[in-house]
DNA sequence: AATGAATGAGACTTCATTCAT
DNA sequence: CATGAATGAAGTCTCATTCAT
């Protein structure tokens, strides 16, 4: 019923039964992300997991003690997966404070971020984060970080700009509600909203708080 | 273990064994809804609820039929109320656009809304929504009423306003996102943000949108 | 779903709410026939057989005290209707024993018996019986009646054909065993034995085991 | 309340936590012909069944999916076992075709398939069997095969005893009967009909309707 | 008499986890 | 390392029965 995908096939026989943990893990949190995609966190279940990633039941306690702590890891793997994204950017010594910024928006909107699959992942432990003080200290580690780091650059666009009036910290708690808010409606009505149109309308938010960068912001440069 | 709350029991004995059936039904949504803000929508399970409203576990079959069922009416049900609370301001003839506009965002962060437990409820069934047509069904329903009324009060502020090149489609889906992204955010991480913080953003981004109409939006007359 | 059946509603508007409970009973009992021969034994509960007669769950409890007894009830009605239809034959002064006996033996096989919802709760009780004293003793009585006059009437019989070696009582329950079975496998292979091959058939064993009665069993007169 | 049988813990220890699938399988069907003989086919419930078996209840699901396939695979067991008892005597070239009808009613009333515990399960089968065509398939296929041998027997005995107006399908479609027939009998009124009456009244049958072999029918061959 | 809401035991099934191999 | 048979708790749902109206 549930056949392995491909790629955990191929991984599973290149590396044979010698593979190291890693790779193991590896393989269980992909199929768990694959799962909750397919399934919902609802109905992701060991049984399921496993033969997604075409290993035997056993592994997910061996590999992870309990189903707990493997959903904690794929939520970790998420949020780094994430990080990895804009940092590249951020650390990019030859773009400005806007552009660096801009990397942070476009990074959330990427499609290797933002797409059906890991938007609902996403959300599913968004759903039982209330509920669960691991998730909620992961998703803080990561968010807090990004948080800091678009604060900061917002501080500097503000200096650049002498944009009296503009909290930086208010600019960037609104484009955190912006990305989950734009993420919601794109996994809920993916018909209606697109990762264009949420770019766009960042980007306008952007342009209209930073009329100075205006150029660095404007919506119109992304096409269609 | 789990007790049924003080307001359960007090509906029950009130009633008696002869409550007729929308009162149970009632009783059980309102269990359903303490039980996923208590222990997620993962951990609410029949017996869970029933215990909470202070009734048998054949009550939720024999009501709803389903387990599914009741927390699809549960959804319906708290759409309903935050239907509700809004529509009355809409309604008052005496508002003009922009004072109706803030109604709805108002009507968003009010706290019979925007309170943890309900919060919770809410994204519990986000999570599960790309997963569950049913799901999705009823909020799309609800969401598309409200979305279509905003936009009609931003083509007239628009209009009154006479701002080019404003579309009210983009400030109204702009705002669901802003409405979703705080609601989230609130509920991941109280303690940063809070309601009247998103409040305060909503209007600064309506202010800057319609600075023509900035007094009806202006952040300032929320005060602390 | 389970709508009742025309029968039972006309029955039921017919006599109104003031119907005598020998009425009701006898509403009940229909609706378990019926229920078995759709359902089996396993599938008739409570509700499916007060749906089908158009009557409220409570009504089993009320007028036979529980459904096991309801069960028996229907049992015993079904022995009563086989019972009254070839009593009358029996009775006829008229017929000489070996028409008797071939009434008997039509009796097992006539349309109103021998049909594939009675046959379907005959084996069904058949197959709890084993299980069910209450069962076997509803049995026993009826069986018992119809052979004591079966071996009466084979002695006879023997008698007028001065049968030498011919035992009454082993004629009398090789006939048993030949309806039982023929309706075992009328009921299973429907396509494969009809009535009138089983009709056939018994009429040859009577004739060969009574030659000189032959023209009394011949199974050619049976036509086709 | 319900405990191991013997055999049931015997094998249990024997083979311990690794016994093979088939083992565990063979388990659970034994378990299920002595639920059903105790219980009927009504009162066999998963945890009935299990604990007979010395197992525990998750083994049902786990070896056959639902309860129902191993009620199917049950019925097919007890099918396969008779089968084989009447295939080696037909099998064997040294009787003639009267030895081997007679072997394949004798297999009939064998103490191994003609005794109060099988009988009860075949029949509580016989009772669902109007209601569920997996059980007809099943039973259809093995009783097909053998009318189909007893049909091709019943016509070389015609032909050796050059029986004119004998039709061998007639025969055969009786002798059928009579088993079924004769097995109700047993099982219902255990003590009025035994296995020893229902074999001489076969015998008596057959030296009736094949007189030239009435040596090898002859009822008084059986003793007492 | 009849109704049908309510109960709670219990049935089937799934699943996280363990552990012998 | 990995497997997968086995366990048993727990979940959803059905049903026979009760009883207030």
């Amino acid at each position: 019923m549930i056949k392995p995908t491909a790629a955990a096939a191929k991984l599973n026989s290149e590396v044979g039964r010698t593979a190291r943990k890693e790779v193991r893990r590896q393989q269980l949190i992909d199929a768990t992300i694959t799962s909750i995609s397919k399934y919902g966190i609802t109905g992701t279940t060991t049984p399921k997991v496993t033969s997604l990633a075409g290993l035997s039941v056993g592994t997910v306690n061996f590999h992870f003690q309990t189903k707990q702590s493997l959903l904690e890891e794929t939520l970790r793997h998420l949020g780094q997966e994430h990080h990895e994204h804009w940092q590249k950017s951020v650390n990019n010594a030859e773009l400005d404070p806007a552009a660096k910024l801009l990397a942070i928006v476009d990074a959330h909107f990427h499609p290797s971020i933002c797409n059906r699959k890991k938007l609902t992942v996403w959300f599913a432990f968004y759903g039982e984060a209330a509920n669960r003080e691991a998730y909620r200290a992961i998703m803080s580690k990561m968010d807090g970080q990004r948080i800091e780091i678009s604060i900061g650059l917002c501080r500097r666009i503000v200096e650049e700009g002498g944009y009296e009036r503009i909290a930086p910290e208010e600019v960037s708690e609104t484009l955190e509600a912006l990305y989950d808010g734009f993420h919601l409606n794109i996994l809920i009505y993916p018909k209606v909203f697109t990762r264009q149109d949420a770019m766009r309308r960042v980007r306008a938010y952007l342009a209209a708080t930073f009329p100075q960068h205006a150029a660095t912001f404007d919506p119109q440069l992304l096409g269609d």
